[in-house]
DNA sequence: TTTCTAATGTGTGTCAAGTACACAATAGAT
DNA sequence: ATCTATTGTGTACTTGACACACATTAGAAA
């Protein structure tokens, strides 16, 4: 069973593809210019911004619909993707109400369409390296591009709340995942590192302590090159090393701050 | 709108009050005799026992209904609990086939019914106090009562995973909440407090450090009363203090081992 | 009454991790 | 050759986790 290929087979027939109230959306962050980025669509003929988000097939696992969306919207997988929570307010996805999306475009869903009903978010949150997406609008939308963290657009729905709880929950797991690995590309400089986890945090880190601790988890390669960043020292290149990472996961070594 | 009052009824349009293919089940934590509990359900004509559970009504809060779900269980309001998991797997409220059920209790669904379709449950945890629980049945069992964390009996569905899961989350976010005010009485000893400690942590903890690092969060009142327990000193009773609580949240001082 | 036992209240020392801070080395611009 | 901004490395201080010792005490047993 393929995508609906029309906003009116969407419409109309969708739910003999989906699970009906029951929808995914995916907050996902990537690392660009020394800023947290995180990717969002333009919905057609209205004015604001969403998360990529989904519904289920019926036969499909929750956690691999989720992997499906996040192929679609950027070209990638097996990338580091985790529930994070279920948004079940009533009313959360009534307003803006999308029929002035539908009068738009030409088609005329009934009031008590499947789209227009409850619909239940599962939240799940990304962390992609930001040269390798491409990213790609789905049917509902005309622009499909990276945000700033700081400097967010208008958002539909509730999903300025799900951005803010998927960057809370990142937080708060920073210290048992592998952020860099995810989000960086294959080597990298230590203040570049460094600067991702400031970034997140949202606070500066001492330069000496934290090359310290990440040196001291066993996880980390240096490499022979060093990075030319201009009239001074240059530092050096890193990359994860995935067996020793495998190994630190097992002897139950904590990462980050 | 009130709950159906026959499972006929439930059967036949209970979808009218109650949105379909998502439910929410509850772990229900205690603590007695220097055990933790989790209260199960035993299903009518059906070999095994599952979480209380339920559906959310069409204009009610996710987590307003996992509140009445826990309140029509054991009759009490206002206690911890929090969302961990949304399960997701298509066919994990497959098996058993409730048809079973079904057939004994003289009503004849139709195979599309609404309960036989796929459902994604939203997976809740609560610390209750033991003493003050009135175990309920539901609609569907016969039986409600509490179950010692290591003697569970044979679960349904993916019930059993639904604990674990919930255990390990309760072991997480041991350190960043107040699990004695929840699970404790009014007032109790500190060996009380550290057995409960050690039972969800399924380790020992050394006496003397817990009473020390217990007391440094400076959340605890020792009250003058000591407990009489045999024919050795008798331990001070404790209490939790609120304020004093609600001071250590603001300064982000963390509870636990 | 005395003695004994098992559990409780309190304290001390060691070690690892977190934190603050200092100084030498260096790549490129001037 | 000199200067500057940044990097690599090292040292002291503080905090908390963890291991362990000893005096105190309520009730049972003598």
């Amino acid at each position: 069973m393929n995508a609906p290929t029309s906003i009116k087979e969407f419409f109309e027939s969708g739910y003999r593809q989906f699970l009906p109230h029951v929808s995914i959306d995916c907050a996902i962050f990537g690392f660009h210019d020394n800023q947290l980025k995180v990717l969002l669509l333009k919905m057609k003929n209205v004015e604001g911004w969403c998360l990529p988000g989904g519904f289920i097939q019926w036969a499909e696992p929750a956690n691999e619909a989720a992997q499906r969306i996040l192929q679609e919207r950027t070209g990638i997988s097996q990338v580091f993707l985790q529930q994070y929570y279920t948004f079940g307010e009533p009313e959360r996805n009534k307003e803006p109400n999308l029929k002035d999306l539908i009068d738009s475009l030409n088609i005329e869903p009934a009031e008590d369409n499947w789209l227009f009903r409850r619909t239940i978010s599962i939240g799940y949150y990304a962390l992609v390296e930001f040269s390798k997406v491409t990213p790609t609008v789905d049917l509902l939308s005309d622009e499909c591009c990276w945000w700033d963290m700081h400097e967010l657009p208008k958002l539909l729905f509730d999903h300025d709340l799900m951005i803010g709880q998927a960057l809370q929950t990142l937080r708060m797991q920073l210290n048992f995942h592998p952020v860099g690995y995810n989000l960086l590309p294959e080597k990298f400089t230590m203040p570049e590192l460094q600067k991702l986890y400031e970034t997140i945090l949202d606070r500066p880190l001492d330069r000496r302590n934290f090359q310290k601790k990440m040196l001291s988890l066993r996880i980390l390669e240096r490499m022979d090159e060093r990075k030319s960043v201009g009239p001074h020292k240059s530092p050096y290149y890193y990359r994860f090393d995935k067996n020793k990472y495998d190994q630190a996961l097992q002897a139950g070594i904590l990462l980050g701050f």
